[in-house]
DNA sequence: GTCGATGCAAAGGCTTTGCACAGCC
DNA sequence: GGCTGTGCAAAGCCTTTGCATCGAC
């Protein structure tokens, strides 16, 4: 069985120490949930503490929102810019470099799917301006068909 | 000179009446507001309220917040999701449906650029989910020159 | 043992809302 | 004149922070 396949979660101590920060169980089980949530879940902090409390892991909220920041600066988490408020993580990986949202504007809900010509657009516009690309994310809106139908 | 270029501005009353709404003051500087600023530009809810004040014009900031919700809702604003908290607005626009931001993750600079291959991935994705398109926003994260520099 | 991390509760932004009054239609 | 909109201030999220204690290294 697939166990370490660019597992982020392995590296985590050598990943804190390079930092000069610390591996704590708080960290372990935040970026675990995500983990086991698998790539397209977007969690929003509150969603990690709920659901971290209901499978027995206590971490207080204010530790959910550090570690949150935390994993993100460091590249482990995505921090996602999707409408209608709220900041919401998903896990970060290669597969995710180039993965886009298509949003509900009616319900919320949300799709994803993939597409190069969105990265090389991206690509185009950082070498353009002089920027260094760090990641290209298209958000769709629209109304989805449930909706529409009614 | 031109006055009237698919001017938003000139039927907002039209537009307001259309959904039972009045045409006051206060909505029509918040527009005029937007209007004068020019295209590109991205205001906040703060913003809105600080530069109608130093136009002498007062507008309560709870009404900003409510005529920035109104217009949007009308689609005569947009509203935009940019990285690093506080919900921004800027003018609809046809020119817009297709335009997108270059963010620096350091100093938020933002460019905008446009692409039109963008649009043909929103299209496709909108199609395969069977969702009714409305926009499509890529946003591009990365390093400006100047924060790269340093 | 040191210094960073956690938990709690309080403080902080930004945004929304209740209510009385003003003003558009 | 009726009913929506406004202003003000209070209330509400969501998120961050201060401080004492805990625990990773």
């Amino acid at each position: 069985m697939p166990s370490s396949v660019s597992e982020p979660a392995g590296d985590l101590r050598g990943s804190l120490h390079d930092v000069g920060r610390r591996l704590t169980p708080q960290r372990q089980r935040v970026l675990a949930l995500f983990v086991r949530s698998g790539e397209g879940r977007h969690l929003s902090a509150e969603q990690v503490h709920q659901q971290l409390l209901e499978g027995e892991e206590r971490v207080s909220l204010a530790t959910v929102y550090r570690s949150l920041r935390l994993l993100s600066s460091m590249g482990l988490l995505q921090e996602l810019e999707l409408p209608e408020g709220g900041r919401r993580y998903e896990l970060a990986g290669e597969a995710h470099r180039d993965h886009h949202h298509l949003v509900c504007v009616r319900c919320g809900r949300t799709e994803e799917f993939e597409n190069a010509a969105v990265l090389s657009a991206g690509e185009a516009a950082a070498r353009l301006h002089g920027f260094q690309l760090r990641e290209s994310v298209l958000n769709v809106r629209g109304v989805c068909p449930a909706c529409a139908g009614q």
